[in-house]
RNA sequence: CGCGGGGUAGAGCAGUCUGGUAGCUCGUCGGGCUCAUAACCCGGAGGUCGUAGGUUCAAAUCCUGCCCCCGCAACCA
């Protein structure tokens, strides 16, 4: 019988830096798929890789002194080997700066040009100087600039578009006919009304801006902008060609069975790739799973620092399978989930540590005292025995179940709730009362085999989500070729068969402080790295630079919270005969009677703009430091309208 | 009226679609066990499910108003 396909992908990460840990939790998210989905007896293909064009990867390299190829090379390896440092087993990496990803993308471009999905156009519209951006009509507000008031121009600019209008009623029939084509389906309505109901835009998909990307080859002015580039990596990674030639890869796995992606770029995976692969005349893929955020918070212990933590100095704290454990058994499904470092020890602690390894621990040394490690003849199972084992039976199919519906966290925890309901058949079973009567033997030997055939089932069900720690159980068995198939079977372990002499633990338990001290050894470092280029040599100017800005003491008449935007206040100042209306962006950190009264710096010649809507002429000057706290530069006893210089 | 998510025990969350005894983990208090890794097992306390109304025999769950938090977007002259 041949075994059915399936085809799991991630998104591939940007290189513009060193992957934070939510694109390394992903592509973990999708190694445990594809390891359960491997085991269940499906043909796996499990892709990722890295989306290494674009201006921003041009503009790091050019900073770092670089070629974009050598940038995107290094970051890569980078990558790369953090994914490695997972344990993450994918079949394919690809890299957009591939050449074989690239031309194929090249033909892709030019196959929907010339059936006339692609055409080139001109970006047209008013066009803003010095906000630098295009409107349309109806966005223009009395026919000028909405953000600054100020008159706006017609303007183009070249660039190929993709029509999206054309394959919207058909994307809308797919995505109601197919109701889990959008995971979670909460998201599915969000698109759906948000976006094409209004109506789709065309996509422009090239640009001329910048270089750094796939050439468009019949018009090398433009280059291939990220939608199609990155997007197509899916199938192109799998040898589809537009002729038809494709490779055996993608005849055996395209459509995929689950995009993975975060549901920040739902929207480019159920609307844009949709509708390319229907231009393309490819079928769509079965499922896009947009899953919610994994957070972690560093709670009390550090102040105000960001979700600064890499996966490898996670690795360094709580050891691979650890950093595997936290990232499957703490997943969110529907809503953004957050973890700290504490919240971490005692998972780790309570679930693999103590549940388990403890578990696997005492039934060790049970069978080592009683029966020198070797299963013995043992009496049937009775009546007490039966729960315990009907659990354990059942394990396999709840997990098929809850996996079908990459409900990972919850698979894991079926597994848990296992070990801690044979924790419990010890203390029903009392197997040392039962060792004091040698006539008893026979049933002492059910029992203590009751609880290996469970640590067994429970070693194989982890075995996708924590590999070497189940690999570490089963050596304790001393029985590694369990299989998935096995899960059923409570009979696997037969007379004669001997456990591992070796007392083996599966997990060190974690010390809160320890893990805390080697936490806050890391961010010292990090900061430093932030701290030496802070030596910052800032650009010289002349006197006359500086004699072109006039700084005047002016006093706060009143002040009040911008109308229209959450970070603005707006102030009168008046600096003796003049009254400036002010707009500064300080809302977060003074409230409108922290300035009231005061007498501040400020800059009173630079040219007016309005900001979301309201005039300011005038900038206040203010002090930030390197956390962003603020404190406005303030004077006491000079009269207002003084200059300063 | 920019878009979205959320408010359930001290903390972190599930339950809401498909109304019917409010559940899980940690913590806390008490008990048990002694095979084991200060572990494991049992029990208790602790919640008017943000708030005000409505529908219903019955509402955490469905409907409406309001309050509060958090993302994104915009904006920091």
């Amino acid at each position: 019988m041949t075994k059915t396909p399936y085809y799991i992908t991630t998104a591939i990460a940007y290189t513009s830096g060193k992957p934070h840990i939510g694109n390394v939790y992903e592509i973990v998210l999708a190694d445990a798929i594809a390891r359960f989905k491997k085991e269940e007896g499906y043909d796996v293909y499990f892709q990722t890789g890295t989306d290494e064009h674009g201006q921003k990867i041009e503009e790091k390299a050019l900073a770092a002194n670089q070629t974009p190829q050598a940038f995107v090379d290094s970051v890569a390896a980078q990558i790369k080997s953090l994914f490695d440092g997972m344990n993450v087993k994918y079949d394919y990496f690809i890299r957009t700066t591939d050449q074989d990803h690239e031309k194929r993308v090249q033909k892709i471009f030019k196959k929907l040009y010339d059936q006339g999905d692609i055409y080139k156009s001109e970006y047209e519209g008013w066009y803003c100087t010095p906000c630098e951006s295009f409107y349309t009509d109806s966005q223009l507000t009395d026919g000028k600039c909405p953000d600054c008031g100020r008159d706006v121009h017609k303007a183009k600019e070249e660039s190929y578009f993709f029509k999206l209008s054309k394959y919207q009623d058909r994307l809308m029939k797919h995505i109601e006919d197919h109701p889990n084509f959008i995971q979670p389906p909460s998201r599915k309505n969000e698109m759906v009304n948000n976006f094409l109901k209004p109506g789709l835009q065309d996509l422009a998909v090239s640009r001329t801006s910048f270089k750094w990307g796939i050439p468009v080859d019949f018009d090398d002015k433009h280059v291939v902008y990220v939608w199609i580039d990155a997007l197509s990596n899916y199938i192109t990674g799998l040898g589809y060609d537009v002729d038809g030639n494709h490779g055996d890869l993608y005849k055996k796995y395209w459509p995929a069975d689950v995009h993975l992606i975060g549901k920040d770029i739902l929207r480019f995976h159920t609307l844009y790739w949709p509708i390319m692969l229907m231009a393309l005349d490819c079928p769509l893929p079965k499922q896009v799973f947009g899953h919610p955020w994994l957070l972690v918070g560093d709670g009390k212990m550090s102040k105000s620092k960001g979700n600064t933590i890499y996966s490898d100095d996670m690795v360094k704290l709580f050891g691979v399978d650890g950093v595997r454990y936290i990232m499957l058994r703490e997943m969110p499904f529907a809503n953004d989930g957050s973890i700290t470092i504490p919240s971490m020890v005692e998972r780790i602690n309570t679930d693999i540590v103590n549940i388990v390894g403890n578990l696997a621990n005492r039934t060790w040394n049970m069978s080592m005292k009683y029966f020198n490690g070797v299963i013995e003849a043992s009496d049937a199972p009775t009546q007490e025995d039966q729960e315990l084992i009907d659990l354990a039976i059942s394990l396999k199919h709840d997990m098929i179940s809850s996996m079908s519906e990459l409900k990972v966290a919850e698979s894991i925890e079926a597994i848990i709730t296992l070990a801690k309901r044979a924790n419990k058949y010890i203390d029903e079973t009392l197997p040392w009362n039962i060792a004091k009567d040698e006539a008893q033997r026979a049933r002492l030997s059910r029992v203590i085999k009751n609880l290996l055939e469970t640590i067994r089932i429970v070693a194989v069900a982890l075995r996708s989500f924590v590999p070497e720690t189940s690999d570490k159980l089963l050596s304790i068995l001393n029985h590694p070729e369990s299989s998935f198939e096995s899960l059923t079977d409570f009979d696997v372990l037969k007379p004669g068969h001997r456990l591992n002499n070796e007392n083996i633990i599966i997990m060190p338990r974690l010390v809160l402080e320890d893990v805390m001290k080697a936490y806050e050894a890391q961010l010292p470092k990090e900061e430093k790295k932030e701290e030496e280029p802070v030596v910052e040599v800032d650009p010289e100017a002349t006197i006359d630079d500086f004699k072109k800005m006039v700084f005047k003491v002016g006093e706060v008449l009143d002040c009040k919270v911008h109308p229209d935007a959450n970070k603005l206040l707006v102030s009168q100042i008046d600096v003796g005969g003049k009254v400036h209306q002010v707009v500064s962006g300080i809302a977060a950190q003074f409230k409108p009677e922290d300035l009231i009264g005061k007498k501040v710096m400020l800059v009173t010649n630079l040219k007016p703009v309005k900001l979301r809507g309201v005039l300011s002429e005038g900038m206040i000057l203010v002090a930030t430091n390197r956390e962003g706290k603020q404190e406005i530069v303030t004077f006491t006893s000079s009269e207002k309208g003084s200059k300063i210089s």
